[in-house]
DNA sequence: CGTTAACTTGAAAGAAATCAAATCTGGTGG
DNA sequence: CCACCAGATTTGATTTCTTTCAAGTTAACG
């Protein structure tokens, strides 16, 4: 008697690259935990500054909202072909019964809740080779966490995006890698990023003054 | 038959200036509404950079977690001498059976997940001058949303807590504050400040390059 | 009244942004 | 299949802004 419903297969979308999958302000209507792909978070001032908040991978939750809020504080958008599930509000509200789950939904938003203190902290009182090393070792970190490859990351995002998360420019950013790369922390072509030295990359993160956008002073 | 338990006079809790009101990662075991004085919100990362989050005055919150966080995300800690109610944490969840009363806790997180994520916006990308006009109109917002004083706003912090909530350090904003003197933005003599154009305000937090560090070229 | 912390101001150095070309890339249409 | 194009990226030169370093000055507090 059941309808076309898929009571195992809940309500999938795609998106293309660039395409969004809600927009900041929108009412909360479902929660999305990302299958493939990748996704960023903006945020849009009144006064229209603009400011990459996170980059989400398979496995997290987008539209995950702190305190029900009822509208989202961040528009999420495709960095690449991606995939979704729909959960709606209600069927999550549901699922959040279970007080495993509850459990869960509640570990993902304190996570994110420190991970923003920490993206606050970083740009408010690093350097920008710093804040970059800091963003390639969190990257690295969540690649491992899920097991994805070893070392070898593709970055899904541009250089504008890295640089809107991390209050620099797109020019700084790209200096910043081929300076990585030609001291031997990493190497990279294009979005192709491999982490050669994590052990240093952490020394540069921790100790000011490591890497700067100068090279050594031959004189 | 009671004994001494203050029925309609809650526990208060007394602060010198630099006293800390809770800790960074203690469990939470109250939340303490603000009396008198005020409050600084200061993370802490884990390699020891420090950053000021917010600043609070009497009517707010302090130790608001979001998402019944079980530690606190920021120490607290008083800028002058303050006072705050104690309110145990299982008498909040009695007190949030209110549906009007869970409505206006869910409302002050709401508002600070807003500030926050303005404040990355600030920091990430306006230049010091614009930054320093936002928290000052925001400083004046606040005092008139509580209908303290008309203008003349009586700075609890110090330059350096400006300058850490900024992204700065304490010379620029000295300077700064100098120069919106200069330029008749405001008057400000150590901690009494005056807002005396706030259009003018506006119009620096806006366009970028309205006021810089070094004064108008004399060639 | 003296000591200390907060604040102001100047000069110099340093970091990152801005301006300006090249170069590379993936995808498109011929 | 290949030439071409728009967007992404790298790199260099220069400029601008902010920090850093260094004195002074002022204010708060015991």
């Amino acid at each position: 008697m059941l309808p076309d419903r898929p009571a195992l297969s809940p309500e999938r979308k795609h998106l293309q690259a660039g395409e969004a999958l809600f927009r900041q302000d929108q009412p909360v209507r479902a929660v999305y935990p990302l299958r493939h792909g990748g996704i960023k978070r903006m945020y849009e001032s009144a006064l229209g500054w603009r400011q990459l908040t996170g980059f989400m991978l398979p496995g997290d939750v987008a539209g995950l909202e702190p305190n029900d809020a009822p509208q989202f504080g961040t528009s999420a958008i495709a960095l690449q072909a991606s995939e979704c599930c729909v959960v709606p509000l209600e069927t999550a509200k549901r699922c959040e019964e279970d007080p495993a789950v509850h459990a869960a939904l509640l570990a993902l938003l304190h996570r994110d809740a420190l991970r923003q203190r920490e993206l606050l902290v970083t740009i408010g009182s690093m350097k920008a080779a710093q804040r970059l090393a800091m963003l390639l070792l969190d990257q690295a970190a969540e690649h491992r966490r899920r097991g994805t490859d070893g070392g070898e990351v593709m970055l899904a995002m541009t250089r504008n995006d890295i640089a809107s998360y991390l209050g620099l420019t797109l020019e700084t950013v790209s200096r910043l890698l081929s300076r990585f790369a030609s001291v031997g922390l990493i190497t990279v072509r294009h979005r192709q990023l491999r982490i050669v030295d994590e052990k240093g990359l952490s020394d540069v993160h921790a100790e000011a003054d490591r890497i700067t956008l100068r090279g050594p002073d031959p004189a």
